[in-house]
DNA sequence: TGTACATCAGTGAACGCGCGTTCACTGATGTAC
DNA sequence: TGTACATCAGTGAACGCGCGTTCACTGATGTAC
């Protein structure tokens, strides 16, 4: 979605390589934007910045909106990448605790350097921005990777059996279904312990990176990793 | 911090009462704002639905951040009041459970009811702002109620007292601070594990007042309470 | 290989808008004697 | 009880600013024959 203005240029010529770059250029110095002053990102600042008069920009993106959406996208796509890889380095595919704190440490590390754009695409809505259809699979990356260590838990019988208080039925097919969507097919107290895991690992880079440990955590690595593992235990990863 | 800009007319006199109302006004139309555009308070807008000129507004807030401030202190304090007042509610001190999931649900009741304000104060910092000393106790205030809890259930051997992963010493000192400050004397694996359900508690409020939830969730209040009660499992409050 | 034409990137001026804040001012309301 | 003065609330004009977006335009770069 980032050339609504103009068809593109055939592909692999030149002029679609410059303007790949430009596009590149463009979301790169937003980025740098939004780390420095939060959501209320300016085109005409970005155009300032890339030595350009803020009109260009139309060449290359509708409107404002599409430019923060495609940042939204990009931001999507990174934290996803960095959780893969995470994950992909355990090279014991079946120490699942391992591939766990490896991915819940991804996710606060990307987040911690560039606070303002976890703050995009985890904290509050941007006002008056209404996300598109386009970012809705992007999202769902970070989570797929948890489908993916849990289904290979469950394999390796690594999964807590603890009985747990009971799940009204319209709430435990909607469980069920979000086990079916990131391809861990488990049972409804065990996909739900796995939200309430990951819910809480969300929890914590938010109240870290919104400011909340402030003059009460500082050794906010161990403090992570003892939440994280202690969630491990908590879904029964071992 | 209300009227920094002229010194506040004797206390009692009419003028001092028409002032007060007229602060209350404001911060009543200014919440509205937020909650219907977000952070992004104006000043003039305020004044507009007021029906007063836009720099009639100094006479009773030096600025708009002072007036941003009044609102997250006053967001605090409604926060704190409803969590206090669920607490008390339960006739049983000693049913330290229902205490816990009284609280758990007044936090998230307030928060949906008012997704703006919520997100003044647990959402992304606005940009710009920077929150003065002022804000530090007001804020502390939800957090205070689930000491009294964890006292309380400490007094009635309610309390986990499962074994967990060792705490590095500098982490087990400051965990071992929070309890003291919110007046629970509890060990630290117990603390942390407090500390933990209350993350994943305002976790699991954050993704629903942002959205998180959308298309996946709609069974709402009950996986809130599955979460809250399993969180209490967790502590080991029964 | 060379020419004619179409496409594209970027310019510069302009539109209409809203914002926070300052300042000198006018009346109305309170206070002191 | 009545008058003179001080305090206060709100006005209206102005400051300087930044914003998103449109539009007719100029050159440069590509494409087709």
């Amino acid at each position: 979605m980032a050339d609504k203005t103009t068809t593109p240029p055939a592909a692999g010529s030149i002029r679609a390589r410059v303007r790949a770059e430009m596009i590149d250029q463009i979301k790169t110095i937003a980025r740098r934007h939004i780390e420095a002053e939060g959501a209320n990102l300016s085109l005409r600042a970005v155009a300032r910045d890339l030595g350009v008069v803020s009109s260009a920009l139309y060449r290359y993106f509708a409107n404002r909106d599409d430019l923060l959406t495609a940042l939204i996208i990009d931001a999507y796509d990174s934290l996803g990448d960095a959780a893969e890889r995470a994950d992909a380095a355990v090279p014991d595919r079946s120490d699942v605790l391992a591939r766990w704190l490896a991915v819940a440490h991804a996710l606060r590390t990307w987040s911690v350097d560039r606070p303002h754009e976890y703050a995009l695409i985890y904290g509050s809505p941007v006002p008056g921005y209404a996300a598109p259809r386009d970012t809705v699979e992007p999202s769902t990356r970070p989570v797929m990777v948890l489908g993916a260590i849990l289904a290979d838990a469950k394999a390796a019988r690594r999964l807590s059996n603890e009985n747990a208080t009971p799940i009204p039925t319209a709430l435990r097919l909607e469980i069920l279904r979000v086990a079916e969507t990131i391809g861990a097919k488990v049972t409804a107290p065990i996909m739900a312990r796995a939200m309430i895991a990951w819910t809480q690992l969300f929890g914590a880079i938010s109240f870290e990176v919104f400011g909340r440990l402030n003059n009460t955590i500082d050794h906010r690595t161990d403090w992570y990793d003892y939440q994280a593992r202690t969630m491990a235990t908590f879904i029964g990863l071992t």
